[in-house]
DNA sequence: AAAAAAATAT
DNA sequence: CATATTTTTT
């Protein structure tokens, strides 16, 4: 018969259910300082040669609060009870969103999805696979950032060169769209981003592990897979 | 139904 | 490798 389950949950990109007994005791939006604003002014920042502004732009935030969502989701081990929105949207079986809740660090993928096919799951770009992606992006310069080289520094196990260029190719666009609606002054400091204030990740080993030779064989940590369709 | 993300095709 | 288009997820 028709499985077809009312969603109404409007969990991720919808709407959110504010729960007022969080919100009790605490200062009111219009008493906090918002957070697009920088918390130097731009006078007294140039006063002081304090040019490295993070460029907190609301997309930041975005992206910020996403992640402490993502970690919420994790964590969600003790608390009185569980929490009500975050219930997986398990079309048929519940996805089983890894194991250890302090994380180990040793996650030893073995992504051998039997079949022979090669139809990989999605992959999920985590927010700790984001800040890796971005740090080998910012490091290697825009020059040299391309998807071979990103995958490789990265270092990833299981992360197709594929992955990377789909990922880069929407990372650049993101930074263009930010470039363009920043502040249209005469600022040679343009490339103003990585801000992706993820945890404390601890979960994957150093970034660009190349000293001079790559030392194929390192078993890296293995990407966010979700189950496919 | 629309938007975002990832995959795939050119 | 870059960009465009399509598919999948939210």
């Amino acid at each position: 018969m028709g499985e077809e389950a009312p969603e109404e949950y409007e969990l991720g990109g919808g709407e959110h259910e504010r729960v007022m007994e969080w919100e009790a005791g605490l200062p009111g939006a219009d008493e906090l300082t918002p957070l697009s604003q920088a918390l130097v002014p731009a006078g007294l920042a140039a006063a002081f040669r304090i040019p490295p502004e993070p460029g907190r732009t609301l997309l930041d935030v975005h992206r910020a609060s996403a992640a402490t969502v993502s970690r919420l989701r994790r964590a969600s081990s003790s608390s009185s009870s569980s929490f009500p929105a975050f219930a997986s949207k398990g079309a048929g079986a519940d996805e089983a969103e890894s194991a250890g809740g302090a994380e180990g660090g040793n996650n030893n993928n073995n992504n051998t999805t039997s079949s022979s096919s090669s139809k990989r799951a999605r992959l999920v770009w985590t927010p700790q696979l984001h800040k890796r992606f971005v740090e080998v992006v910012a490091h290697l310069g825009m020059k040299n950032a391309v998807p071979k080289t990103i995958m490789q520094l990265m270092n990833v196990e299981g992360l197709t060169r594929e992955n990377v260029a789909s990922h880069l190719q929407k990372y650049r666009l993101y930074v263009k769209r930010m470039q363009g609606l920043s502040n249209e002054g005469p600022s040679p400091s343009d490339h103003i981003f990585a801000s992706t204030p993820v945890p404390h990740d601890h979960l994957l080993p150093p970034p660009y592990p190349m000293p001079h030779h790559a030392y194929a064989a390192a078993v890296s940590s293995y990407p966010h897979y979700h189950h496919a369709n």
